[in-house]
DNA sequence: ACCTGAACACCGTTCAAGT
DNA sequence: ACCTGAACACCGTTCAAGT
């Protein structure tokens, strides 16, 4: 209802705002640059002073979401209860972000960002660093680097493979639920978990 | 170099041939219907007698990469050695196609295609099959449905997850081998698998 | 520095018309 | 049944010009 507080300082807040609402109505493929600049009340070429491009657009969603994603994960590790309990947290916080924002998920993994200094590739890195921190915390043995990679991929890779699988339909997602549970277990019992987290 | 054997029956099958070569070359952005009808020497409006627009097409790759996908998981399941050998070279193999054939998968996974009745999700429906049948053929406990769910769920969830974090460039495909046998490991090893397979 | 507006090349989709 | 070709509405991108 407000109007929008102009178009001088901010359009580029604007335009970032109101992609977000269009990526989580319609998708990716709904994602127009012009829609964009109508929508804010400026000529179609005016997003250009802000992003070079359609991708560059993107790109942004990708850090503002894996920013995002990172703030939901440090307050699950930040939650009490046992390691157990956090993982299983951390891993429903991970499960309902990328099937909340399936859209927005999918623009940060997709791989068209292939440059490893970019912004998103940072982003993420951030993201990724607070499960190695979390890990390192947890252990009885920090020096251990290797089965603490290890350990963490599978963790991600658990987590990142359920919300597809809900995202595609193909469980709902209660079942997914109980595939984080499962997987939180198998995995504090497994060789890996054991080594690295011998309380319990 | 050979003229295309004309366009009488076929064409169907030669943009089928020719779009799954430009999703492989581009991605899925780069697939035009246009680009595809000039390719294939018709005219731009030709393709609309066999796919009533884009997702269409798009649906029938979607159906032709989960029969191969199956296919390949077939193999990897008839080949010989232990249980735990199988499922390591079941899930390289689920691995290996989600990210040679990474646009296709993520066409695959894509939930344009919600009708649950639909041809895509038929298709993925005998690809997991493939699973449920697998290991309720291995099974000391045939009638346990909610733990071989359960198991097979988070089996297809991690090798899921693992390619997608290759495919974006967050692990190389060497780390994927690791995470792949780790997750054998951990799966087989835990409270789920060895409910399911008490053998070794 | 930021925005306008015309211009260009490319889309997907529809549809009457041909064979 | 299959294909043509014009038509329509929509894109992203570029760029000279304005303020």
């Amino acid at each position: 209802m407000t109007s929008r507080p102009f178009h001088h300082g901010n359009l580029r807040a604007v335009l970032l705002e109101q992609a977000e609402v269009m990526l989580r109505e319609g998708g990716v493929d709904a994602l127009s640059l012009r829609e964009l600049a109508r929508q804010a009340g400026v000529s179609h070429g005016a997003p250009r002073s802000h992003f070079i491009d359609r991708q560059a657009l993107l790109d942004a969603l990708a850090v503002q979401g894996f920013d995002r994603f990172a703030d939901r994960i440090r307050a699950a590790l930040a939650s009490p209860g046992d390691l157990a309990e956090r993982c299983r947290l951390v891993g429903r916080a991970y499960v309902d972000f990328a099937v909340d924002d399936a859209a927005l998920m999918e623009l940060m993994f997709a791989a068209k960002t292939t440059d490893p200094a970019g912004p998103v590739q940072a982003a993420a890195a951030r993201l990724f660093q607070l499960f190695d921190d979390a890990v390192a915390a947890a252990t009885d043995d920090p020096a251990d680097d290797g089965a603490r990679i290890r350990f963490q991929l599978l963790f991600a890779a658990t987590m990142q493979g359920t919300a597809t699988l809900i995202a595609a339909r193909r469980i709902t997602r209660a079942q997914g639920e109980v595939v984080v549970d499962d997987a939180t277990d198998a995995l504090l019992s497994s060789e890996l978990g054991v080594r690295l987290l011998p309380r319990r």
